[in-house]
DNA sequence: GAAAAGGATGTATGCGCATACAGTGGGGTC
DNA sequence: GACCCCACTGTATGCGCATACATCCTTTTC
């Protein structure tokens, strides 16, 4: 605010002492004097002294910050100019209930644990956290906006082009969070996708002789489909698939309402099956949507499960059999793997797989 | 990764231009030809070069970051050190239902929401957000590390001592959250916590004739408690008082538990209030937690409301009537005036107070 | 009590970039 | 054809700090 910031340069003169010296109070204070050390602290306080990052980073060439990239986590919000409404009018808005879960309610994002757990690992390896959420800026912002300015990234896998993250590595390490290993060199955590989908599956399996099973796949091309689909072919065979005549399979692109409108002509063609198990959430939200809307009883007529354990599905009638994914823990093992690597680069690439559990409620009660 | 990052001399002489040619096809693109833009581009795409952001900083004079620092936002969080489980089980976890949304859930907190409106309105404002969260750690810390990376800090009006704030704000804009202005002379932005308890002191009047109305405060020392109670007492003035003999108030600070305590024991006494007011939801929840327990009905016989707008209070029975806060317009709110400042540095102090709204859910219905 | 060994502090330099200012060259003007 | 103007590019400098190295002063050693 004032006209312009003190420097080291005006500490050391106001304290009588060297750049230098004022430099080490604050970086080494245990190689001054006590009564110098005193002096130049006083004089910073006196001086309302702030150190520049900018300079301090250029210098001792580390910024001590580690960055977060995210995709947009809400495409659709409105990024509009915010305009502050001063009326002083309080509305009073009548909240009915709704099972769907839309505008109303904010409940807690995959972000916002990542973004958590990061916070906190960071924080614990003496870094601070810079947050930067993607929003179809042309990557080349991106790198100037977030690479330029940390010594480690954490990037959620599929947000940024490969050839962008190769540019990126080159100048810091890069972690990439919830991606499959392929053949690059990155830091990778993830979760157990496949375990996890096959423990919902055989879950699924014991609690009811599930003849007849539906799988809903998500969007094809994406990793954790991938690997979750695999779990549930890896539950499946050991259930021998002759003995099983009525397992299908089909995808709604890991929506709620694509979902929805797969099982609602389900019911039309009267093929109900006795259990569906959906690879995210939002589809078995879906599901139970439109399984209530023909009064068809979850879990009395068919089984219901999803994966996530997103809040919504702690909140549904009846309440979601889901794989709880440690999204905290995820956000916390990637700053972890990038502080490491930032110790010891030579280390080989790290892949870290963190487990899941599966959480059973009432969508999947015998 | 490489030896070595590659800097504007590298570029510069890879591309056979100047160092300043380097630099303009960076920051203004339109002051340089355009076959020598290309090349510069081509020779940048190359080396992979990434523009340090602290060298930039120091020589522009400012750092495109904006800073938010929250306290501690879950003191009680492990803060051990992160070891990655390696583990192939997946372990199943029977979920119960429970009211008590204690360890089970996480719902999205305060932080998260300000958090994501702050990265927005930065993002809009073409700042880049840096997270900080104080744990206790000695103030001085907190200033070098967060202050001297940013050209502007939000603060939660409470978090941080008031002489470091002034030491911050020699060198930066700072502005705090949801606090009151009081003799300084910083940057607010707050909600209309005093109207927006009237409003909904005013609505319980309004459906019901309610007598005996009891009036929990959370921690009296506090802004927040201070303007809600004001508000509460506005709404008890326009129904005069003398009418009502059963109003009483109490505190509870801001504790579900404490609010259980109180319910109880009022439940005991046998004097029963028509309607319970709280200062915020976790209170209102702990009432509803005893008067459910003595099989009280809300709203049947007693009226209930919070203040906040949690999560939680969506997925209570019955529904928590409560004020809604508009969290993330704080966060938004707050970088906004923040880059406000920052383009006219002399701008008066601005006082931003948003509105709030009442939800009327069913622990009030009539 | 003199010299060696530390301990404390100062001096000088470079980190990588933005930018004021100084060229340099090509096209237009009369 | 000489001159001026403008568009483009290069040169030189400073941003604020960390740190290697030099210097000076205080102990310690014998």
């Amino acid at each position: 605010m004032s006209a312009k910031a003190p420097t080291v340069y005006d500490v050391a003169e106001h304290a009588g002492v060297s750049i230098a010296t004022v430099s080490r109070v604050l970086r080494r204070p245990a190689d001054v004097r006590e009564a110098t050390r005193e002096r130049v602290l006083a004089s910073v306080r006196a001086l309302g002294y702030v150190p520049s990052a900018s300079a301090r980073g250029l210098a001792a060439r580390r910024t001590g910050v580690v960055g977060l990239f995210f995709p947009d986590f809400d495409a659709m919000r409105e990024t509009t100019s915010f305009v502050p409404d001063r009326s002083g009018t309080v509305p009073v808005v009548r909240d009915h209930a709704s099972d769907d879960d839309g505008a109303a309610g904010s409940d807690l994002l995959y972000f916002d644990e990542v973004l958590r757990g990061a916070e906190i690992e960071a924080w614990r390896n003496g870094f601070v956290l810079l947050v930067g959420v993607g929003r179809g800026a042309d990557s080349h912002t991106i790198v100037s906006d977030i690479a330029g300015r940390v010594d480690g990234l954490a990037v959620l896998a599929g947000s940024v082009p490969d050839e962008m993250l190769e540019h990126i590595a080159r100048r810091i390490p890069v972690v990439l969070i919830a991606g499959p290993r392929r053949d690059d060199d990155f830091d990778h955590v993830s979760v157990d996708n496949r375990a996890g989908m096959r423990a919902l599956v055989e879950h699924v399996f014991a609690a009811r002789e599930a003849d007849g099973m539906l799988y809903i796949r998500g969007s094809i091309e994406t990793p954790d489909d991938i690997e979750r689909y695999e779990g549930f072919q890896d539950a499946i065979a050991a259930h021998p698939i002759e003995t099983r005549p009525g397992v299908s399979v089909v995808s709604a692109e890991f929506s709620r309402d694509r979902a929805r409108d797969v099982a609602t002509s389900l019911v039309s063609s009267g093929h109900i099956p006795d259990a569906i198990v959906c690879a995210n959430d939002q589809m078995a939200l879906g599901v139970l949507d439109a399984l209530q809307a023909h009064g068809i009883a979850v879990p009395g007529r068919v089984l219901v499960a999803g994966f996530d354990g997103i809040d919504a599905g702690r909140h549904s009638v009846p309440r979601l059999t889901t794989v709880r994914q440690p999204m905290e823990d995820l956000g916390r093992a990637a700053v972890h793997v990038l502080s490491g690597r930032l110790g010891d680069p030579s280390q080989p690439p790290v892949t870290l797989r963190l487990p899941v559990s599966v959480l059973v409620r009432e969508s999947t009660a015998p």
